[in-house]
DNA sequence: CTGCATTGGTCTGAGGCCGGACCATTGACG
DNA sequence: CGTCAATGGTCCGGCCTCAGACCAATGCAG
């Protein structure tokens, strides 16, 4: 061997990672921007309460507050008081192939490795969601997830409705860190897919992808799950490599 | 469809976790701590200045600091000033199945999560590994760690040199991503693995997976790359279950 | 032996974040 | 129609974190 004086040389630089970001409230605004672009909270529905919202991302009150002034100062939501008020999500889906490519600029490296981590975590995550028993509200969820993409005929609502598709099937793991990766994964791939026009072959393509999709999922056949979903990413990847040059 | 009103809910809960654990210094004591646990840092080298090791960690050097302070504190590295000088890793590595098992207390669903987790994401890492064109330097890197784990002959030593492997496979993947991703799931593993004595019989199995799972990777075969290490998993996986009862 | 580069140790002022108490507004409900 | 629960808005004291400058110790190079 030829590295023994020094065991670890290569691995501390890539192990020792940042541990803290930027600022508390960039990391909440982040966070909520994206899971309202993804269609979480699709428009028009209501955040839920800042006290709540807190608890849930860890963070005081009036550090969620500086961040949803942030969206409201970017016009996603709008805020009212008093009971029955809360931030209402005002921002309109983003329709695929309208501009959208400025958030790309200078994170090549980023979104390239965002293809290749989705392509590990997510055939995973189907597989894993197949190899579950899964809860009649489970099965609902995906079951439903997916009448909605097929049901989306605007291609801004399709957009979302993809998204949660996806993410519905992490859900069903039962495992948070496959949902946080899958959660993270989306939102680099939606920037991507927003920045392209879809035809309607691909859509087509696509739907019949997620059909397959789920149907193994609620097969419960983990080896077709996963097929079908590394074809699924193969597919989307092949159609946005070339957006990155 | 049943849940037409509501199109987000249920996802809502899961999409949107905590963005911030506990303190900064807190955060570094946990990284580095388990990068020495792992045998990153090893007995008897240093660390990194601490100006470097900060910027490293996207932290203050006061942070820094106060984080390596709580590491003297706990025994496992020790100061000293001047040039030359510097922080030192004073820590054993742990044998396994002498105690260690208070780590594991009231961490049952977050272990469990953990198998799931690795289970998808190591056989992703080795599979795009094997799918990449390796350098001399990251076919030495790997080629060198399993050497590294077949001469260990203290049961402690091997533990770090394991890690170690699995670290260095994540690192020719390329992917920062998959590279945390294994880094995190490591840790919780290591965590398991002390607590249980090594058998003679596990050790040889384990280490002709190792040379399996290299080979493929070596040989440019993901398929084979990540069939090996699927059953790696799964048999360290169902030795560990027993544990978490 | 001297000089000085390297590395840890200390201090300070500014700003972020927390947690909690309290205020203001609104609409649901009796 | 009045009450009051729910919800956002404001403020304060205290701890954490940052960035940078400066001090102290040490040992290598000349």
């Amino acid at each position: 061997m030829s590295g023994e004086q020094e065991p670890g040389t290569g691995l501390a630089a890539v192990v020792v990672g940042a541990v803290r970001s930027r600022h508390a409230f960039e990391d909440c605004v982040e966070r909520l921007a994206t899971a309202i672009r993804l269609g979480v909270y699709p428009h028009g529905t209501a955040l839920p309460p800042e006290r709540e919202l807190a608890v849930a991302l860890g963070v005081s009150r009036a550090t969620l507050r500086e961040a949803i002034a942030g969206l409201r100062a970017a016009g996603m939501v709008a805020t009212t008081r008093g009971r029955g008020g809360g931030t209402v999500v005002l921002h309109e889906p983003a329709t695929p192939g309208e501009g959208g490519r400025a958030r790309l600029r200078g994170r090549r490296d980023e979104l390239l490795d965002d293809l290749v981590f989705r392509r590990v975590v997510e055939p995973g995550a189907v597989q894993v969601a197949a190899g579950r028993t899964l809860s009649p509200a489970e099965r609902t969820l995906v079951a439903d997830s997916l009448a909605e993409v097929a049901a989306a005929t605007d291609p801004a609502e399709h957009r979302q409705a993809d998204s949660r598709l996806h993410l519905a099937l992490a859900t069903v793991t039962g495992s948070p860190r496959l949902v946080e990766a899958v959660t993270t994964v989306q939102s680099g791939l939606h920037d991507m897919l927003v920045a392209i026009p879809v035809l309607r072959v691909n859509l087509e393509h696509s739907s019949a992808q997620h059909a397959a999709i789920v149907a193994a999922v609620l097969d419960g056949d983990g080896a077709r799950a996963r097929r079908e979903m590394e074809r699924h990413c193969d597919d989307t990847a092949a159609l946005l490599r070339g957006l990155l040059d």
